[in-house]
DNA sequence: ATGCTTACTTATTAGTTAGTAAGTTGTATA
DNA sequence: TATACAACTTACTAACTAATAAGTAAGCAT
């Protein structure tokens, strides 16, 4: 009847809100060192609701990394990314990497995963090569143009040149976070001052 | 009296292969995917053993990056790598890189404890970034010669390059666990292409 | 021979982990 | 009004975790 008699969240988004906060633990402290107590405790909840949830770790690690996969195939479809020129979606690139490093310093994805691969599922495994082959394959394409245009340049092919920047840009959030910010803009700097002309 | 009295190993090594074990296991798996019990088993002995040479867990850590520091520091100091020219130093590093890639692929130790490290001690968490900052310290300084001499080629100081040079190798050994080693070689011959004149 | 030290084992504690089963509550629907 | 379902809680298991304490056997030093 009262207002303390509504709940604190719509029940629709709990499983949002798991998803939300395993995967702040999965790029905070990586996928071992986190449990559904840490979700549980968070949300007010016992650890059990969780399982309703999802009902093993696993499927939350994969429903994690499945998400990330569906946001990044809508990124990079969205209009206002792909009708870019390749300079513009390189530094759309980049900035989604930016707000990792002034997330308190957030690895990416990808970073956070790949010390553990082994320990992961098979499901697990999959996903995250899926999402990297992507990212990869996408971020060829941008180059090949730009270099085509002249609106970037570098030696190598594309694809080459691709799995390079991604893996900088993956290693950089985690060199943000064993130091300070500082080197992390220095790489970026450094691979502007060598891509863009 | 017989042959089957003898220890199968000497005393004094036991530390010294709980190290061995303990490193290999922190880099196929990662510091919070490993245990006493994982080492103990390897050993044929009890958890308890372990902890007698080394008390706790944060203990076996911190020795375990205090030794890559050490092998660090010996490594660049040895004449057959101080005494070289700058593209054989490279050379001489990407070297320990591909070792890692050719053991079952196994990370670095900054690649191994990154993702993990808000939940590494103080101690893990102080001794990685010394090792981190004095190797890229030495890089920079190979990088600096290097240029001068002519026989490297890069834009940006040397110190700028030198943490995105091993910021991208920690990452290519963390992208041939995911996937093989064949991106980890794309990336290294891309190094190659653009820094060896 | 005695005691000390090294390198363990056995036994145990306290806490955490993922996961399950059964029960509870509120809400919507037939 | 009955019931069915969703979203939990309570209570539990089995396993593993790091860590400690106490005991033991072997070797060495005096």
């Amino acid at each position: 009847m009262n207002a303390s008699s509504s709940p604190v969240t719509l029940p629709a988004d709990t499983r949002a809100r798991i998803l939300d906060l395993g995967e702040n633990l999965l790029l905070e402290r990586g996928f071992n060192a986190f449990s559904y107590q840490h979700i549980a405790r968070e949300l007010g909840m016992k650890p059990a609701a969780i399982h309703y949830h999802y009902p093993s770790k696993d499927d939350l690690g994969t429903a994690i990394v499945a998400r990330q996969l569906r946001r990044l195939r809508k990124w990079r479809d969205l209009p206002r990314v792909a009708d870019l020129p390749p300079v513009a979606q390189l530094e759309a690139l980049f900035a989604v990497y930016d707000n990792h490093a002034k997330h308190e310093c957030r690895v990416c994805l990808f970073g956070a995963l790949a010390a553990d691969f082994r320990t992961l599922s098979a499901a697990m495994q999959s996903e995250l090569r899926t999402f990297n082959g992507e990212l990869t394959a996408w971020l060829a394409q941008v180059l090949a143009v730009g270099r085509a245009t002249g609106a970037l340049r570098f030696v190598g092919s594309p694809s080459a040149k691709a799995v390079q920047l991604l893996t900088t840009l993956a290693g950089a959030l985690q060199v943000a976070r064993v130091h300070d910010e500082t080197p992390y803009h220095t790489i970026v700097g450094q691979l502007r001052l060598e891509l863009v002309v």
